[in-house]
DNA sequence: CCTCAATATTCCGCTTGAAGTATATTCCTG
DNA sequence: CAGGAATATACTTCAAGCGGAATATTGAGG
């Protein structure tokens, strides 16, 4: 996990994006899809990108695919991902992107009654 | 200046070289040469690929070109720039740089009697 | 003015990545 | 097991970046 790998992640706005919605925790390819409003086959094969260079690690849960920021991070990435949340509020498209992520939270919290359902993100 | 420009100055193993250099202060390209031995060519594209993206500012003296870090920089290249700071110490190449150039350095001291010469980087 | 040192630019071949279209895979549900 | 939802992969086209070789530019000094 060198630098020069992690700044290819870094260098793209679409995974910049994927990247910023992580930072609050794991989501499901269809949370990207309803907060990027982009297309599945783009998100897809930026996540896939991410997953083959070592910065987010996938798991199915039935139909869905659950992606998160490696559980165990290298002191790099680590420094890198802070430096990520503190440039992010810098970035118009970043910020409403984390707002749009907590009104999709906000509206699946009021429509859950009384915590039957599992988390936001399945599973 | 927005963040994917600064990352994909950063996605580059020559380009963390030099810009690694430069947060010591402003150097000319010999003394790139001298730290990386890498290729006059090399060294002189991966600078203007810098420049061109406002990553460094270049200003001619004499037959030398000096190189420097912007002089006022977003508040996005400053936590970029911290945040290269704090990583250099992890990589083995960078670290390597510091102590040559820092070698560089303390010869040209040394041969300066008191003073006399401009500084390490001419003008 | 001629030449040399320092640095930049051009041209070329190669590789990589981005986006889109279409298709495949995987799992759930009836 | 058939159908559909969620997600991934293959294929193509296009643009951009990297490295090297050769050449051009710019300034200093005799």
């Amino acid at each position: 996990m060198d630098l020069v790998k992690i700044h290819t992640c870094l260098c793209d706005q679409t995974r910049l994006r994927l990247l910023n919605l992580l930072l609050g925790g794991p989501l499901c390819v269809c949370h990207f899809q309803d907060v990027l409003r982009e297309p599945q086959v783009k998100i897809s094969k930026h996540l896939g990108f991410l997953k083959r260079h070592g910065l987010v690690e996938a798991s199915r849960c039935g139909q869905w695919m659950i992606y998160q920021l490696p559980k165990t991070r290298s002191p790099l990435l680590k420094t890198n991902l802070a430096c990520l949340q503190d440039c992010a509020g810098e970035d118009r498209q970043l910020r409403a992107d984390s707002v749009r992520l907590a009104k999709l939270r906000a509206s699946f919290e009021a429509d859950a009654p009384a915590g039957v359902r599992a988390a936001f993100c399945k599973c």
